[in-house]
DNA sequence: CGGCAAATTTGCGCGGCCCGCAAATTGAGG
DNA sequence: CCTCAATTTGCGGGCCGCGCAAATTTGCCG
């Protein structure tokens, strides 16, 4: 089977190097079907890819299909899915000495940096689909809140707080995808297209210009108050 | 029909008063199917609810609510769509000269201010089911996000920002939003029950502190550059 | 290697959903 | 009353999601 240049790693721990046959089979079906159904759906239209064809495409019949997914939806989000969860973790693996904001920054690049040239074309034409068809509204909408929790836990572990600021994690993730999510629209309409990754660092440090202010570096619980 | 706490407006313009027979039973045609949609699912169970049933009990038949939703549970959260729509709305009609926090707090709180006590079973079990059911989180997922595009729109009808700020009312938004749900899930694991109003109160205005130094009252773009 | 237990895949079938279509019904306006 | 447009309704069909049980694959131990 060819390389593709998506995820490789499952849901689960990233450490995680080799745990048996059955384990890897299961991740490698669960792509399998994942690039199927992108694939499929952005050259054939989404609502002429049938679960059948996904399933045939990736190998296996079309109940296990469903073993895996609960639609083809699902299943075409599948990727960004993993990537949010991605984002989280590459949060978690930076240096605890770097600055959160430089931290954040990190780990989006991580997945979004060269994610621009190398797929050229059909990463567009997903970016494109993923977030214009109406019937994909609900699973894309899963993935950015995939990506929100994932940051907002990542967060919360790297800058333990006060009890005052509990909330605080979890907004600042809120911004965080709003703006990359801003950052992704920005990209998607410019009229001569552009390179990807600089939207996407120009919309994060112009937040964390505008946040800076907020996050001493020091946890200072200012508004101490118990929840 | 016995009046119902719930919206009367529909989504469109807030300020319609009398639109003819038609709209006016096509908005009571949505209402009742979303209220018999929350309602059964909330005493039945939402897998033990068909669309025939709700159908049956908003008087219609089962292929016009198909006319009206595209799923059954798209109708169970039809009614906090429309609520996050009128949030929005209720930003807009704020006066102009007021601050844009007591703008914003004043336009969650009149959706949610009262809503507390006035159904309490009733409503709190509604929230749950549909944060709590896995089914439904797309739908409610789809909630959240109008609640911030609407906040959004709003707050960029307000405060007119230069250009380089064009990411503001969005990413504002986000962080509100995610302090309301914040403030939504404390209060439905509080142990011994308690106030909403009060929860969220305390929840925007904690984001409000820590946000009021990004946000200096007159709108001062920093990176001054025109056009 | 041989064989057993657990996990996974697969075919089958059913109930339900979603929607296009055309006929019937209902509101709007002369 | 009569006409037109909007809405509702029944019908039919394709597809989906899933429970079930048989078949296959994998892990493991002697």
């Amino acid at each position: 089977m060819a390389e593709t240049p998506f995820s490789v790693q499952p849901v689960g721990a990233p450490g995680e190097q080799h745990a048996g046959l059955r384990e890897r089979k299961k991740v490698a079906t669960r792509k399998a079907l994942g690039v199927a159904a992108m694939r499929l759906a952005i050259d054939r239209g989404l609502e002429n890819v049938l679960v059948e064809d996904i399933a045939e495409a990736a190998g296996v019949s079309a109940r296990t299909f469903n073993n895996y997914f609960g639609s083809k939806y699902e299943a075409i989000c599948a990727l960004g899915f993993d990537r949010a969860i991605r984002i989280g973790t590459a949060l978690l693996e930076r240096p605890a000495d770097e600055p959160l904001w430089d931290a954040i920054m990190a780990a989006v690049m991580s997945e979004y940096g060269s994610a621009d040239r190398a797929l050229g074309e059909e990463w567009m034409a997903g970016i494109r689909m993923v977030t214009g068809t109406p019937a994909l509204r609900g699973e894309y909408l899963k993935v950015q809140a995939m990506t929100q929790s994932s940051l907002a836990d990542a967060i919360a572990v790297r800058a333990q707080l006060g009890p005052g600021a509990a909330m605080f994690p979890r907004v600042l993730a809120a911004a965080v995808t709003a703006a990359l999510q801003a950052a992704l629209e920005a990209w998607l309409h410019a009229d001569p297209p552009t390179a990807l990754a600089p939207v996407i660092r120009r919309s994060l440090r112009q937040l964390a210009d505008g946040m800076m202010q907020v996050l001493p570096p020091a946890p200072a619980p200012q508004a101490g108050d118990s929840g």
